[in-house]
DNA sequence: TAGAAAATTGGGAACGCTCCCAATTCATTT
DNA sequence: AAATGAATTGGGAGCGTTCCCAATTTTCTA
């Protein structure tokens, strides 16, 4: 009779009655037991775990998605451009993140990589399926408005990375872009600095834009007047950032805020090769702070991008939203500090 | 009574049966336009599409899978080591190429992070759970010999990506590391080299280890002698391919082969410092070809990496083992094709 | 045009779980 | 010791599909 008791693990494929029958309980006991419902008697519910236990059964996750309408699992979207997602360490960052989020949730999540100029129908229904995914997070950028909108339509609970372009009553969580750029700006004019220069991120980003912004709004409210022989756009890349320093060498700065650490380091290499120092000659700010770019010589002046927290907190607000039913329109702004290292100095004295 | 009709897509939670009573017809007819089985006539399945179509009807996807014993969905499993993962363009590719794979073959991938260090049997349970993913492919690396073993052992489908580290009859698909880097220090040799360095991948990797050893016959058919002057480990990122060559240059080598395009183009960068040219003074032969160091000058002579077959053959290897089970062993080892450009010369005239 | 064969269609059962409610057991009170 | 109530337990129904088989309709053949 007991001839399966050589625990055959292998396509273990124990449904709740065989455990039940094993353990001389119901079916709805072992459930019980499962998902730690109070009502189970101690004794019961540890000799059911016992028998859990030694034959390593687990759930079966559709039929428990079928009834629960729930499968603990999200998906993230994010664009598929070859240029930003290889080479800007923001992409691996960020699934890193969720990845990490989702472990600590006891959340899976799905990739979806979507061409920009992808069908939107398509990706739509390849996502947005019943008995499938319980949210989405969804990467902002220029071309993805569609798509976003009609999941937003859709009703699936969704949390948008980073701000939508379009203001739109979308749930979203950012970092605050503009605001730490202004404080690092006024940092380097405290400092004494006169020439400011930046090598902006792409400007079809939100973080570009922003970043952008707050480099101009720091200017504007201490009077200095924009100069465009100061302002370069990049791509978030070292190259570009090289290529942007070497653009701006001519009009003499003394300070460049790029808009992240790769382009920073291309700055200075850029600055080394001209036979400048930095900070000694031109003080350079990053972005980012993420920890694979750390031990860069000068020790880089930065603003953290607090990723980690980022992932975790939409993550957080989505699975809000697939628990209470997406409640009204959310903001969730995070504060990035300025962290002073060693590549900016002090031209006051 | 058809108070419904107006479209109501938000949250759309239509059954088969509504969908057979709107189109009158019953659940099992609906069922079989929807997979397309063939014993359906001409009109009704005609009628049946419209009705789907008007009211976007989608399948319960975990209901299907409850009776299906098919999800449609794989797991891929990647090592989280900060370095590895972010430094190297290897994985960014490889997810991008996954996730094409997928797209194409309609699965749905679910990536998973593991630390080295972390608990094989908690990521075991979590990944290996009934009803949830159809197999698995698995990134081969040093440390995860034992979940790897565990997950071949539980039965479930399983594809290694690269050769697992101990010989064992676990299915994987490769490129030809060893024979292709082969070729291209053949081709140095051939071509009037006399000092070959070399820039080797870590050799806690399996390619890192392969590209190495390729190196080191093809001297040894040569009757070269190895001279580990010439010899120095690097971590594939740029950073290290520029540390490596400045390690290399007293030893004043005539080519080098990084095992990684980014070693070499760091290496490329500090031949220059030292003031010696790529190629007149040393050939450089990278590894990889990924499309975004292509427009590195000079041109990299480089061995291409065919990763996006090898996604795609790695996600129908499985896609066969999930249809007819895990057949015998089988290993599918790709050709690696050796590319000339502009970063090696020919020294025999 | 009857009868047989083929094509189409419908409904029951099952997949493995959760949830509800009724039944049982146990502890407590008078 | 009986009555009351609380804690525990078991079984039925249902989640939305697919699959099988029987029933019905259509088409074909003699």
């Amino acid at each position: 009779m007991d001839c399966g008791e050589h625990r055959s693990f292998i396509l273990n494929s124990l449904t709740l009655e065989d455990i039940a029958k094993k353990s001389g309980v119901s079916r709805s006991t072992v459930s019980r037991v499962i998902n730690n419902h109070p009502n189970v008697s101690k004794k019961v519910r540890q000799h059911v775990n016992e028998v859990i236990q030694q034959t390593g059964y687990q759930p079966h996750l559709a039929a428990r998605a079928l009834v629960s309408k729930r499968t603990l699992m999200c998906g993230l979207i994010l664009p598929r451009s070859i240029n930003t997602f290889f080479t800007d360490p923001y992409y691996p960052s960020l699934i890193q993140g969720i990845a990490q989020a989702c472990s600590n949730q006891n959340y899976t999540f799905s990739l979806f990589l979507v061409d920009e100029n992808e069908d939107e129908d398509q990706i739509y229904t390849k996502v947005a399926r019943r008995g499938f995914m319980d949210g989405i997070l969804f990467q902002s950028y220029q071309s993805g408005e569609l798509l976003m909108d009609k999941l937003a339509e859709s009703g699936i609970p969704l949390v948008i990375l980073g701000r939508p372009f379009q203001n739109k009553e979308i749930s979203y969580v950012d970092i605050e872009n503009v605001e730490s750029v202004e404080d690092a700006i006024q940092y380097l004019i405290d400092k004494g600095h006169k020439k400011i220069g930046t090598i902006t991120g792409p400007q079809n980003t939100a973080v570009g834009i922003d970043r952008k912004k707050g480099y101009l709004q720091a200017l504007m409210k201490n009077d200095i007047p924009i100069d465009n022989a100061l302002i370069v756009e990049g791509t978030f890349t070292e190259e570009s950032g090289y290529l942007g320093m070497k653009h701006l060498l001519p009009s003499k700065p003394d300070a460049v805020f790029a808009a992240s650490d790769e382009m920073a380091v291309g700055a200075i290499r850029a600055t080394n090769e001209a036979g400048l120092e930095v900070p000694g000659d031109i003080s350079v700010i990053g972005f980012d702070d993420f920890p694979m770019r750390t031990m860069v010589r000068p020790a880089l002046t930065t603003i953290h991008q607090p990723i980690e927290q980022f992932c975790s907190e939409a993550l957080k607000m989505l699975i809000a939203f697939v628990e209470d039913g997406s409640g009204p329109f959310q903001k969730n702004i995070l504060k990035a500090d300025f962290i002073i290292r060693d590549s900016t100095r002090d031209r006051t004295k």
